[in-house]
DNA sequence: GTCTATACCTGGATAGAC
DNA sequence: GTCTATCCAGGTATAGAC
């Protein structure tokens, strides 16, 4: 049978994925994945009506993914060790998908500017509209939101700021720290103002 | 007199700003910058070599004043109470510049094409460098270097994932919270192997 | 059903007139 | 210092070969 001959489409997924992580979804033209594939340019539209729905159909499952943790938040209002085991899966999946998170943390600009126009990337509209809502919720405490939303911050900035895990560490220790990276976020206490003797030199 | 005449150079910066932090850099024209001004398109030339390096003009300063932080981490090895010090200025930078803060971010991306290509941006290349290699130092603890890069992480998030500060919230009690939430970070002790996330852990 | 050839439009960039 | 004219690359779209 041909259960391993890789038809056209994914090839052209998978050659978009690679150029959009290395060099991102703007910097990629349709010439250069119509080239590694080794068919024309032309050829793509019959596969992908656009080069943004190429980057929705690459990216819609992990927005699902998120969505789903923050759906839980949601119902959890208020309730620490829920939303520790929502950031859990948060952090579990992360790991698993890092080359796809990556892609997406590179492209968010591209990402967010589609969704305004298209009608599609819901899922990513979905996820940019729930936490719009917590951070901006008066009727949930400021430290609270600020938990929330600095607790993914903390457990994405792996790869946000560096690009990726590194390479002499066991993913179990570096899921431990992570975990607790995030328990102390969640649980984190604000600062009463404290007066650093050290002047703030302007940038 | 032109005291108070703003002239051509100042009007395109302002005009890019403002595009590039809305729409993004890429989705941003250099028909609409011009436009804007009330100049042709050619005209940008004149004062600006490319579009890239109105970016980098717009940007750089932001660069330099967090690599200023990140070069007191590396002389402050493993002294959390310097590393919390650093933060608390780089919070308090964030929240000062927070327009030029939301502008990076959300042209992280086109940035980082850029500073690959470019000759210039070497700011944003120090600042990246940087952040690889205390990640990637097999010299340190792993937590160290996960509590470092996990702080700037949740310190950013807000605007990372919010795009800006609550309307409703004093902003001391922003700065608070987020100082609060670094302190958390910088001490948090990785969570040995829990069996299932959803065990009601008592801490 | 799959692909090539080709044309169109927008956007970044340059040359040269004024 | 600003403009007109022009070029080239890239995303988009269609017609038609196989």
């Amino acid at each position: 049978m041909d259960g391993v001959s890789a038809d056209t489409r994914d090839l052209i997924l998978t050659a978009a994925r690679d150029l959009f992580a290395d060099r991102g979804f703007e910097q990629t033209s349709l010439r250069e994945i119509a080239a590694r594939v080794g068919i024309t340019k032309a050829a793509l539209y019959y596969h992908f009506p656009s080069k943004a729905e190429l980057l929705e159909v690459l990216v819609a499952p992990a927005f699902e993914g998120i969505r789903d943790v923050l759906v839980e938040w949601e119902r959890a209002e208020g309730d620490i060790e829920q939303w520790q085991a929502a950031l859990e899966r948060l952090v579990d999946w992360m790991l698993d998908q890092e080359q796809l998170f990556i892609l997406i943390d590179r492209n968010i600009e591209a990402i967010d500017g589609l969704a305004q126009q298209s009608e599609h990337f819901d899922a990513h509209r979905d996820f940019h509209d729930r936490v719009a809502r917590l951070l901006g919720d008066p009727s949930r405490p400021l430290i609270d939101r600020l938990r929330v939303v600095s607790a993914i911050g903390a457990a994405a900035a792996m790869f946000t700021l560096g690009g990726r895990v590194p390479a002499d560490a066991d993913p179990r220790d570096v899921r431990a720290a992570l975990l607790g990276i995030v328990r102390a976020v969640l649980t984190a206490e604000p600062v009463p103002a404290l007066p650093r003797p050290t002047a703030p030199a302007a940038v």
